[in-house]
RNA sequence: GGUCUCAUCGUCUAACGGUUAGGACACCAGGUUUUCAUCCUGGCAACUCGGGUUCGAUUCCCGAUGAGAUCACCA
């Protein structure tokens, strides 16, 4: 059995994402592109966009531009591709149908490949037959003695040489097949268009990619391939096939039935693409150590493909939220300033620079997405609507009557009042006195200082958001809720 | 149905013949003389089954079961 003995060891390694324009980019193709991207930059090499477009009729328009833009939000930057070029373009198939047509010419002069006489109608009667007999439909089983000359018109076909095959996969390890899988498939349609299955690996050739990292669906064609790579005299890359990630039911590939939303939805929701690459690439992978939470750097630094799990894997969003409020703190405050530019409440808008930065420090620790910032912070902003709910409901304060609640309020305003220094220190000290002086517990205290000044149900540390909201609004703001608990 | 692949807590995973089977998310309970969705501590929770090989199997082999992929003029 020939083994992959002609698989070189790459010297300039170039991967490449060659998804086909057909829908929306989600986590599967971002992972697949992810890895590919990983590989080339740990080895200082290139990665390359490849447009799939031979199948007109399930073009989408405007997916190209929602797979570029996607991955350009990922920061998965790529080194060739249709809209930056390069040396070997150009990078969308259907611009390079010549190319196909002179491989299919030396196929064609080598005997290796010819016209398919049949028509849609024959070839559905072999199937049914082989269906009939219980056998595996072969269509080399039906290959004409004497095909006519292709003029293009009717599909060509590859002439197979059937034979076992074993070869080395970068992910799955050894794989093999017999020859009853490998078949004379499709090199180019009667609409003159190449199938994936030839023009992946003209192209492949033609840009010199070493490593082909692709899904899982591939696999069982991959004996055709290499079938292919052997009649062009080519050398096989590397191979990666990537389990696929399943939906959150776990029984089904990932895909758009399922709802999975598109990388893009995910960035206007707040996520981060720090959060999305470290869900994605540990969606599968790990470097053998404990550590959860990796910056991009470290990734290209650790990933090796002999460590991607062979089975898929499930889409759990709540650990994507979780990674995103971890990468959200690794943030420095510049980095942060500049990516929420979109997601401060409308009365932030027009507020003073510096303080809006203070206010985002204090939100940091306490963001999930970016999209949280409204309700973290608009109280900094404008005055907060008084949602007494926020005191009945609240298990600790429930059991006040409002005139304790309102003693509580007039007490904590007359002491703030004397502060000297408005500072987070001398507020604290200034509530730490409260508690002594009132007898109160600080679950109770605190709670309702935070709930009166703010009305959010969560908030950053106390005495940071009273020392940032400042005397005269605390004050305001404690005063107005006192008047309203005596209601 | 044929072919290929896979199989550890609910989920993502570590382990590469000997471990109280580790970590993380989620969940639950405490803690941080300051609330909370941050942070800290603790708890719950897994080797699909049956045969081998071996002094010893989650780990190696075989089988069963389950799951996924694929059998297009789609990629």
């Amino acid at each position: 059995m020939p083994d992959s003995t002609n698989q070189i060891a790459p010297t300039n390694v170039r991967t490449r994402f060659a998804p086909s324009p057909t829908g929306l980019m989600h986590v599967g193709g971002v992972r697949t592109a992810l890895f590919a991207w990983l590989v080339a930059r740990q080895a200082k090499g290139q990665f390359i966009l490849r447009l799939e477009d031979t199948d007109k009729k399930r073009e989408v328009a405007g997916s190209a531009e929602h797979l570029m833009n996607s991955l350009k939000a990922l920061n998965l930057n790529y080194d060739e591709g249709p809209d930056i070029g390069g040396p070997f373009g150009p990078y969308r198939q259907s611009d390079r149908l010549d190319i196909y047509r002179s491989w299919a010419q030396r196929l064609i002069d080598s005997g290796r490949a010819y016209a398919d006489p049949y028509t849609a109608d024959e070839l559905q009667d072999f199937r049914n037959q082989a269906k009939a007999d219980k056998q595996a439909f072969l269509y080399r089983n039906h290959r004409p003695q004497n095909p006519p000359v292709w003029d293009g018109t009717t599909p060509l076909r590859f002439k197979s040489d059937p034979h076992a095959y074993a070869w080395h996969d970068a992910v799955m390890g050894s794989l093999s097949s017999g020859p009853e899988v490998i078949d004379d498939f499709i090199l180019i349609k009667s609409d003159g268009y190449p199938t994936y299955n030839f023009a992946h690996i003209v192209d492949d050739a033609e840009m010199k990619i070493t490593h082909v990292i692709r899904g899982q669906e591939f696999i069982a064609s991959q004996p055709n391939y290499l079938n292919l790579y052997d009649a062009l005299g080519l050398t096989y890359p590397v191979f990666a096939t990537m389990p696929h990630i399943m939906g959150e039911s776990g029984t089904k590939k990932l895909g758009k039935r399922d709802g999975a939303k598109d990388v893009l939805d995910y960035i206007h929701d707040g996520y981060i693409p720090e959060a999305l690459i470290n869900f994605i690439a540990s969606l599968g992978w790990n470097d053998g150590t404990e550590q959860e939470v990796f910056t991009i750097n470290e990734l290209v630094e650790k990933f090796s493909l002999a460590r991607v799990q062979r089975s898929g894997a499930r889409f759990d969003e709540q650990r994507l939220l979780w990674l995103n409020g971890q990468q959200i703190r690794l943030l420095n405050i510049d980095d942060l300033e500049k990516r929420v530019a979109n997601f401060w409440p409308e009365v932030a808008k027009s507020a003073d620079n510096a303080y809006r930065r203070r206010v985002l420090e204090l939100a940091q620790d306490r963001l999930k997405t970016l999209a949280d910032l409204p309700a973290l912070t608009s109280y900094f902003f404008s005055e907060p609507t008084v949602n007494r709910e926020l005191i009945t409901t609240n298990k600790q304060l429930a059991k006040l009557s409002s005139e304790e609640v309102s003693q509580l309020l007039g007490a904590t305003a007359d002491k703030l009042n004397t502060l000297a220094d408005w500072n987070p220190e001398s507020i604290q000290q200034a509530l730490n006195a409260l508690l002594d002086q009132t007898g109160t517990k600080p679950g109770i205290l605190f709670s309702l200082v935070r709930i009166a000044t703010t009305w959010a149900p969560f908030s950053p540390q106390l005495n940071d958001t009273l020392a940032l909201l400042g005397r005269e609004l605390t004050l305001s703001r404690l005063n107005l809720a006192n008047q309203q608990s005596l209601q």
